[in-house]
DNA sequence: CGGGACCGTCAGGGTTGCGTCAAAGACCGG
DNA sequence: CCGGTCTTTGACGCAACCCTGACGGTCCCG
């Protein structure tokens, strides 16, 4: 698994490095930038936190001993504003310094010497788990000038009323909708719809294709939104 | 702190302990029940998983060392219907395991023997970072032109009278409640209420469904609320 | 100018999925 | 041990959906 985020390609997680040795942060640096991560660092705690601030990363990893502060006096710091995951280094092995830190707001504690291995995979939950959080605002809805596509509640609406459509049709649109703009060939539609055996039944797509602009278009017969590019496939515009 | 959750009274914080060491779930069970937790144990990956369903606790610590079946196979049963924190136990030190564990879905990975300090202080971690997705269930209340649901208090209203709900009734009520005006799919329903082995009999679905809508709806036979959406899901509609 | 390829439209038939009812089985408390 | 409630299971009618074939139109190319 290269990228972070699971192979589709998406914005990049953001993460924000605080140590002040310069050879742990440029293992983690070369490791996370080789796995598509967009990488900051600060080797202080105060620069530290005006880059949380400024950057809004999605996940911090912290070594404890700093130079200039205590290290549970920047978990408090960030969590006085922010509920960004945060990945605790240190060397030191008690448990209270664990406790500690994971009281104060931490969310994972790594001692060193850490595997790198590991401490990617702890990486990938933290950044995992709060995913929920962030995604749940994101209303994925595509508009156009005549109807509004939602994504996650699978719902359409046109002049304020809801369509209703049949599965084939919703999963036809969905892959249009999702490819927004950009052509999607007749075979890559009839595989993504109706699996991956089906290749050439084009005239499945010519019946359900009228169908979705019946529902949707203004004018069926010339659709707006809904463009056929003959013998390439299919592409859906706003 | 006595309490886990801070201080205030209020619902214990639920903890379901998977492990076939006795001796192990005994230092747990006492330890996390001198602190008001209340704790369910399992010694199998069978039982846990029916447990987990039926319990619905706040967070999970798992021994991988099960007799009957692979720990991370236990990881995805759960992941498979359930955002509950998997807090894993192990006494492997091995970097490979630890990933796959993290990887299948876990949030956290003790290795054994562990202080009880640092896995409680790591439990209240897990548990705390769960709160923002339990948060949104506390002062819920969803209300329609008929009835009105109290998600806290598990009462549901009709023209000023309680309707009596089965646990099961009220279970699914809950889930299309908790994602109102979006689709949920049958195979989500059925494995959130039934657990994660249910996801084809959508027969169970048809009954409650009607169940649902002859105590809720006004006219059961056109319901407004319960929106069946063939071949996908149930949607709720206040 | 004619033929073929491609697309849009329509309607009918087989199949699936849903709602409903009823009865048997599991569980619980008395 | 018994009675009640809840859950599971099966059967049946009906509506909706999916597939299919046929027909007509348009565009391109011979």
């Amino acid at each position: 698994m290269l990228s972070p985020t699971g192979g589709t390609p998406q914005t990049p997680t953001r993460v924000l490095v605080i140590d002040d040795e310069p050879q742990i942060v440029r293992a983690l640096v070369i490791n996370l930038k080789a796995r598509r991560y967009e990488v900051d660092a600060a080797h202080d705690g105060a620069t530290a936190l005006e880059l949380a601030a400024a950057r809004h990363p999605d996940v911090v990893v912290l070594d404890l001993g700093l130079p200039d502060m205590d290290g549970v006096e920047v978990i408090r710091g960030l969590r006085g504003w922010s509920r960004v995951p945060i990945l605790v280094l240190s060397a030191r092995h008690t448990s209270d310094e664990k406790v500690e830190a994971l009281d104060a707001g931490a969310d994972d504690y790594v001692t060193k010497p850490f595997g790198m291995d590991e401490l990617l995979a702890r990486l990938r939950a933290a950044v995992r788990r709060a995913e929920p959080t962030g995604a749940g605002e994101d209303d994925v809805m595509v508009e156009t000038e005549e109807f509004t596509v939602d994504l996650a509640a699978k719902k359409v609406n046109r002049g304020g009323k809801d369509v209703r459509l049949t599965p084939t049709e919703w999963h036809l649109l969905e892959v249009l909708v999702r490819s927004t703009g950009r052509l999607v060939s007749q075979k890559q539609l009839l595989q993504e719809v109706w699996g991956p055996s089906y290749g050439t039944e084009t005239n499945y797509l010519r019946v359900y294709m009228a169908q979705l602009r019946r529902k949707l278009e203004a004018d069926p017969s010339h659709p707006r939104h809904f463009i056929t590019e003959p013998g390439m496939g299919y592409r859906f515009e706003p």
